[in-house]
DNA sequence: CACTGACTTGTTCATTGGTCTCCCACGTCC
DNA sequence: GGACGTGGGAGACCAATGAACAAGTCAGTG
């Protein structure tokens, strides 16, 4: 299209070589430029419009001011979205763009790789791979090496950082907060899938009982699904009326929007004759139940935001990764307070 | 980190110079070689896991193979996730990537501007530029004249050729599903805010009822923002005993998911006792509300496909996008059907 | 006063990893 | 023995960076 300017234009148009043009925009320590001419060659590079090009530098000193984004399904959940704002804002501040390939959960370790191979010949200064929910993988053989971060997700092998959240202590947080209102007969709907979420949420729902000196009934966790429907019959089996508890602590947004709809089929008032925390602060959800649900954020623009800090730091030789490789970095879930949880009716 | 291998190192290991390992490499037409010399040279790439240095080859091509993809609120609404995977995955069969930068509906034009340079510095072949929602809009000035289409939006001066969704046609359907059905009196839960989605349904909506030779009662249309709040609002006006319509049609599924709370708290039932259609097609809403809700798919995956495919067709010269900018390209809103519509009681 | 050394101010040239346009060497054929 | 075909290489170029060096000025010095 329309020749951009080049630094050999700026260099004509103040009357220097490219050169001293570099030095001075690059504002180089050691170059000895008199005041007049660096004057002289911003007012020509401003007056022209010129940006440099990244490409060329990037060949020139091996730095591109890229990162490569590997994200799982981006378009499944909003949480991709959240991870990958916070990794953009962050790499815009410093200066670095991102890079963004898709991928999914079920392709194979070939594709992976080939993914990170990729991201390579375009010569990416650092790779951050996401996952679409927190758990332990095998990472591409060719990431290990290089400048990575994994987001939600934590390296099987334990060679490449990662930053996840504070899955316990957000779910205790839930609990405890049931338990401030004065539940003491607490249920909970949990997830079947053998992923850390629900092994970690039910030992804190367990931890957080004992601690407050609630005796804890098997009975009172009823397993299923992860979505809607799966929590809806969960919560059916849970709020039979000889065994109902006054509250109850849900796996996730979608669960708990499953219990929302049990019971109001069972004429239960909620908060007023049960209390309902969930898990995920899905917003669609969790602002439009009625009533708003409260529940645990998880902190993925923060997940995002750090791993990208931390690459960059990495990147610039500021920080070594491998410092961080053997146990991932853990962000708090804040607890996000809204209408569901009420003191247990008299 | 490891010295990555680079053409240099393939020419020696074949015994041939750099030049010949190009012309293999990229099969270049011109190019003389013999078939045992070029075999040597592709045994001895595939051996070392030769891949092109991208940034030098787009250097000298003039060709990055990068599109640049500037997205408002990248995570405020699912729909960008979809958007975004419908132009990563079409970038990446063509062997393109998508470089991301998110911006916001509020930021000032400056800023707008200094993101398409940015892009630009970095040497991307195309600009994509996705809204959060349908809307005209004024495009960057430095836009024009270099490969861009706006996705989800229209240039207000017509010179950036778009895809944006086909409001009308999907609103007719989703009238049409009720009027098929068997309804006779319909209303309508509108949004206030002045974008053309709120007329264009509107108008759909009206054109639907004088086709099939249905009056349009004035009363029938409740106007609010367009949130779930809005939606219960309104639908508890509309619904009103006397003059209560059979059907609803939502603005959106958030709205819709308002009404069924107000059906819910005016015991009707859904879709025995009121039928209810909605838009966009927000799966984490319209697959869980109970019943599930019939609504209208925007074609936010195929919008970012479209856009992506006739962005890079430009770029290579095999389209001329200025063919495009006098129209916005519509894409169909297909009707999802689930549960929420049945025959009017009798 | 001429020479030296230091300092200031820029420039020259190689380099990054490729692509691409000639150009050359060597056979063969008529 | 010139034209032609075949196989392959030399070197410029893309747009920058950076190490080394050069030209000019000035003060000090013997």
């Amino acid at each position: 299209m329309n020749k951009s300017v080049g630094i050999k234009d700026v260099a004509a148009a103040a009357g220097v070589s490219v050169t001293t043009v570099s030095h001075v925009l690059n504002d180089v320590a050691y170059a000895r430029v008199g005041a007049e001419t660096r004057e002289r060659v911003q007012e020509a590079a401003h007056r022209l419009g010129y940006g440099p090009n990244r490409l060329a530098q990037a060949l020139r000193t091996q730095r591109s001011g890229m990162i490569g984004f590997i994200s799982e399904e981006i378009a499944t959940t909003p949480h991709a979205g959240r991870i990958i704002l916070g990794a953009e804002e962050t790499a815009r501040a410093r200066g670095y763009r991102i890079m963004i390939i898709n991928s999914t959960s079920t392709s194979s370790q070939d594709s992976k790789e080939s993914q990170v191979a990729d991201l390579l010949d375009r010569q990416v200064d650092g790779i951050l791979y996401a996952t679409m929910y927190h758990r332990k993988l095998a990472v591409p053989r060719n990431l290990a090496g290089l400048p990575a971060v994994l987001v939600d997700s934590e390296d099987i092998s334990n060679t490449v950082s990662s930053v996840i959240p504070d899955e316990v202590r957000g779910a205790r947080s839930a609990v405890q907060t049931l338990i401030d209102a004065g539940h003491t007969r607490i249920g909970m709907l949990n997830n079947t899938d053998d992923v850390p979420a629900t092994h970690s949420r039910l030992r804190a729902f367990k931890e957080t009982l004992a601690d407050a000196g609630l005796p804890f009934h098997e009975e009172l966790v009823q397993s299923e699904h992860s979505e809607v429907s799966g929590g809806y019959q969960a919560a059916l089996r849970l709020l039979k009326p000889q065994s109902r508890p006054t509250a109850v602590f849900c796996y996730n947004d979608r669960m708990a929007m499953g219990a929302y709809r049990a019971a109001s089929e069972l004429g239960l008032r909620i908060p007023d004759e049960l209390s309902v925390v969930g898990f995920d602060n899905q917003e669609l959800i969790a602002e439009n139940l009625h009533p708003a649900l409260t529940t645990v954020a998880l902190p993925h623009y923060e997940m995002g935001a750090w791993a990208t800090e931390n690459l960059i730091d990495a990147i610039e030789g500021k920080t070594d990764l491998a410092l961080f490789a053997a146990h991932p970095t853990v962000l708090e879930c804040p607890l996000v307070v809204r209408d569901s949880v009420a003191a247990p009716a008299a």
